[in-house]
DNA sequence: TATCGTTGAGTTAACGGTAACATTTCCATT
DNA sequence: AATGGAAATGTTACCGTTAACTCAACGATA
């Protein structure tokens, strides 16, 4: 490949004279600059951005490292990150953690090795501090997006977890269900605590007793195997659960699999809501209520934060909380006052 | 950021001795090596990879190029390649050209001056000829994948979208359908053609003859708004289509929602059926008819075949053709004889 | 005409590693 | 005790670029 060297010895000028052309630095004569790019065209050089890195210690690249590059949330909130990241002359990595701590720990390993400039970071759970430690260690800018993590301080996109699923649960409460499930993510995650603090509000608003017989903790990637669901479903008609809040829309779909795989249907014989939609799924042919969290908009705000973080390390940290909004749809039923 | 040369000077070595070290080459004594090991620990040092690769000129990294990240076909094979990447000690970085020239462009640019070892590359349409020339002449090896491009030999993992094509409209021939129109992608992409021939294969062998007018060319990102389907809804009930092919999933959905707008039932008053599935959405709640590629193995054969072909550029192009699978499913109805 | 400031271009030394070669250390052997 | 050779470690140069500094040429000014 040709090097900048190369390029100088053809057009008779000194290599750096060639680097001043590339970026437009310094002062280069009309003259001159023409031959050189006619020499760069010719020789159709590329800039190594690897060594243009080692000196200026930037690199112009952006890392995102979500848990589940299979979720439409997190897709779509790759999209706005990446366009947004892109309009400010920076590239974006991706990296996809599985909501695995040891395969984090991997990408979090080459990020720091690479030295990219910034990283818009989806922790797989609390233990990641100890990663955001790393980073902050070797003063590489980061933000928080759609989880928290305990004892971190720092920039953050985050939904309103809390609040949404409360109105999911209430909502699902006025169609006349009380015996209603929560299919949780880990306990490990800060979103499913919150999820799960909304649920509880939502039924004590009700007068309705908490019972940790039908909470069920298992993993957000929702693949885990079909998600087991006899316990509840072969429970005396009056103490069966009537709906089924899922934490996140993996795990929601899990629990459509299972309820299907048990011969029954949904909403005829479970009602079933989840936080977050399913992008086009849900668009084409709307089934699922959801509280939909505006997830191109995460990856916009977190590029934003960052880059101005990058800009000013000084600046006091930021929180962002995005609002979500509830759309109840088919896979809710209204409970007949019989049953 | 600690460097190699910190890392020697308190522990009294030379900095050659930490690399090695580090890449465990060469002779070390034991006594030295956990003494270089120890303070590589309390200084938290990570290796600069930005240096590693200007010297060795290998960065153990490949980047994959697809075309849309919100589509479930490439989401499966972007894992499919991140898995077998990993297995093999690379880095997978994504890009997403979104269907576009310019924005494949911006990445192969990108690709080059960061002299990635390697590029899974499914290219935009027959214009990114251009960019596989580019690749080429910089010595850059490279895989496509699920598409081809008309004048460029190289390696390939493809699906075979003309018999799949093929056997999803004798299906839906099958159940009585006659009047089949094609909504399709671009006729610069190579899949969109092999899949029209597939489809006119079909038409040809029951004696149907090939309307023009039931083919419509569009993008297959399905996202530039609702389609029209009215100058075919609104034609005359003996002319107008009884069921639509979509030449990918994204396409179906879109057909899927202007079906929708225009209060129609599938498959009650249209059938569909489309090439892709769509991953989780699917196999919860299953209801599109389609021919499935099996989308994981694209993505894990074509880092097979890419990493061969760096350690030996001199082999013959291998192309790879995976078989696809037919399932026929609710959306497509059985065509009342009265009709 | 001497002087000076501006413009255009070149030189040198890094950035953080590793390859290739050079040197020292140390132990076994005679 | 001298010697040889393997093992352990060090030195030097380079990967491709840019920052910082230097230098030459040239036209304007006193």
């Amino acid at each position: 490949m040709a090097t900048i060297y190369d390029i100088a010895k053809r057009a008779n000028v000194s290599a750096m004279t060639v680097s001043r052309v590339i970026n437009n630095t310094g002062r280069v004569s009309e003259k001159t600059r023409t031959k050189v790019k006619k020499v760069m065209e010719e020789m159709h050089y590329i800039p190594n951005s690897v060594a243009r890195c080692l000196v200026t210690q930037e690199s112009k690249i952006l890392s995102l490292l979500i848990t589940d590059i299979t979720n439409p949330f997190f897709t779509t909130m790759a999209r706005g990150a990446e366009d947004a990241a892109m309009r400010h002359g920076y590239r974006l990595m991706f990296g996809n953690s599985d909501e695995s701590f040891a395969k984090e720990k991997d990408y979090v390993e080459m990020i720091l090795s690479m030295r990219v400039d910034g990283v818009l970071f989806s922790p797989s759970g609390d233990r990641s501090r100890e990663h955001l430690e790393w980073l902050t260690r070797q003063n590489v800018p980061f933000v928080l997006l759609d989880r928290e993590v305990p004892g971190v301080e720092c920039d953050a996109v985050l939904g309103d977890s809390r609040i949404g699923a409360q109105q999911v649960v209430r909502e699902m409460i006025r169609c006349g269900h009380r015996r209603i499930a929560l299919v949780n993510g880990s306990q490990d995650v800060s979103t499913a605590r919150e999820r799960q603090a909304g649920y509880t509000d939502a039924l004590q608003e009700a007068g309705i007793q908490y019972n940790d017989q039908l909470v069920m903790e298992t993993s957000y990637l929702g693949e885990h195997g079909p998600l087991s669901l006899a316990h509840w479903m072969d429970l005396a008609p009056g103490q069966r659960p009537t709906a089924i809040f899922a934490a996140n829309n993996m795990l929601a779909l899990s629990v459509l699999k299972a309820v299907r795989e048990m011969g029954l249907r949904v909403p005829e014989d479970l009602s079933l809501a989840c936080f977050d939609d399913f992008g086009w799924a849900e668009e084409a042919n709307p089934f699922f209520s959801v509280a939909s969290q505006p997830a191109y908009e995460f990856g916009e705000k977190g590029i934003q934060l960052l880059l101005e973080r990058i800009k000013n390390q000084d600046v006091p940290p930021r929180r962002i909380v995005l609002p979500c909004s509830v759309h109840m749809r088919q896979s809710v039923g209204q409970l007949q006052p019989v049953q």
